[in-house]
Formats: C-alpha cells, structure tokens, sequence
DNA sequence: CGAGTTTGACCTGCGC
DNA sequence: GCGCAGGTCAAACTCG
C-alpha cells in the first residue's frame, strides 16, 4: 500500500477535481471522526473533506481571481460562483481552455498565476509526490499500458503516486455525477468490508485521472470517493452549464 | 457495433 | 521468502 499520509508537507490545491458537482446527495460535515473504510483502512485515509474545506471550497469559490483576463473573467467568476449548488467543492476550473473555448482568450495558452497555487484544501489530500502532477496529458501515451501480463512491469520502480484525494458523501448512488466521464476497470472486495471497492478511471483519450469508489465499513450510507491525478480537460457537463453565460460573456466582450 | 461493465487472473508492495 | 491485500489488465459479456 501507498502511505497515504505521505512525506511531503506543501499543501496542494483541489487540482480541478470537482468543477462540476450535481450529486443528490449529503456530504459528510463530521470533522471530528475521519471515517475508516475497513478496520484496516482507517489509518490509511486519514484526511478527509470537513466542514472546514467546505467552508474553505465557498471561500475559494468567492475568491476566484482571474487577475489579467479583465472584468468579463471576473463577472465568469462571479457567475460561476452564484451557478454552483451549495455543497460544491472549489471549482478549480481550467479557465483556461474554459475562456479560450469562449473567444475570450487568445489561442496561445495563457497560464493563470495562482490558479494553482496551494489553497486551503490541504485537509482532503492523501497523498501527492509533487512531481507528477499534470502527469496525464504527457504520461505514457494515454496508457496505463506500461504494465503488461506477465512481466511487463520490467523497470518499474516504486509506483510514482500522484495528488489524491478522498471525499465522501452520504448518498444512496456510488456512482456520483462529478461532470466527468468515467469507465469502470475494476473492482476488488475490500476485507473487513462487506462493499467492494471500485476502480474508474477518465474515459478522455489524453486524461490519466482515476477515482476509487468505496462504502464506509461502519456507514454503509456513506460513499467514500478518493481521485487519483489531475483531469487535463474541460468538464464536459460544466461547459454544457456555462456556456449560455460563456456566450453572454463574448457579446459583452465585443464592447 | 462501439462503449462500458464484469470478473478472474496476474502483478506489486508490504508485513511478518 | 512467503502470504496477503490492493491495484490493474484484458477477455468476455451487456447494453443502447
């Protein structure tokens, strides 16, 4: 097993995990008892998304700063901010390819400074090394394919671990809609837990991003979701939101 | 027929 | 070194 807790003490910002967020359902606001996904988990997971992130995902939300792009970036901010349901995570949004899609950015990529700089969210990381970050778009071909039967790991030192990061929500679906597309790869029975554990990872060609998908062993009501990587796409869902406001927002840039 | 799911086998890391 | 548990692969299967 990875140590979840992990050497690296940086804090590190919701890489751009949950723009979009449309669950049914009712996060988890108890701060005080983490929650162990089996008996043998429990010292593993040990951070988890609290009432204090989500305060910190509202602040970050209302905090959006797109400090070059001009008060048209600024009122996409403030829209986006009055567009999400209440219990959304930090819409760490790629605003980039967001506001190029638009026309409100020039073709060349512009990187937004502080856009992902470490916010307050240090509390739902698992585990990050810090050097793998946007691992995805180069990675190994859209792989996963380095690992071959029978011995194609060959060279494969310690599994470079990537950002993750565990949430959960108390909802009757396991599967919950975080905007992304997702392919189901997997599922292994967890001891100690009467639910198994399911592996998904992001079905865009270019994008790396995994999430497991647990039930807590002691509240069954409670999915636990961990997400591995970082998406290096737009959210499809989250664009089909925005894109009246987008529209909006490239007619008033007219003038 | 393509995309997604299921499921058994295989591989790796870790603790003993 | 061995066994266990977790993670992933890929063939078979399902579904729209």
């Amino acid at each position: 097993m990875e140590n979840l807790e992990g050497g690296d003490n940086e804090a590190h910002a919701l890489p751009g995990l949950f723009p979009y967020f449309s669950v049914p359902s009712t996060p988890v606001l108890d701060a005080a008892a983490p929650p162990s996904l089996s008996s043998d988990d429990s010292n593993q997971h040990s951070t988890f998304v609290t009432a204090a992130l989500q305060q910190a995902a509202a602040s970050a939300c209302s905090n959006l700063q797109l400090p070059h792009l001009g008060p048209a970036a600024d009122q996409l901010a403030a829209a986006a901010t009055a567009t999400v349901p209440p219990m959304i995570l930090p819409p760490m949004v790629d605003w980039t390819s967001l506001l190029q899609q638009a026309g409100l950015m020039g073709p060349p990529p512009v990187m937004i400074p502080g856009l992902h700089q470490p916010q307050a969210a240090a509390a739902v990381q698992l585990d990050q090394s810090g050097e793998n970050d946007g691992e995805a778009a180069s990675g190994s071909g859209g792989g996963g394919k380095e690992k071959a039967k029978g011995g194609g790991r060959s060279g494969n030192k310690k599994k470079a671990s990537r950002p993750r990061f565990a949430f959960q929500t108390r909802s009757a679906n396991d599967i919950l809609d975080d905007g992304y597309r997702w392919r189901k790869y997997g599922q292994k029975a967890v001891k100690n837990s009467a639910h198994p554990r399911s592996y998904y990872r992001c079905t865009h060609h270019t994008c790396n991003v995994k999430k497991q998908v647990q039930r807590l062993a002691k509240d069954t009501s409670i999915v636990v979701t961990t997400y591995e990587g970082v998406h290096n796409h737009p959210c499809e869902k989250l664009m089909e939101a925005l894109s009246p406001i987008l529209k909006q927002l490239q007619f008033l840039s007219q003038f």
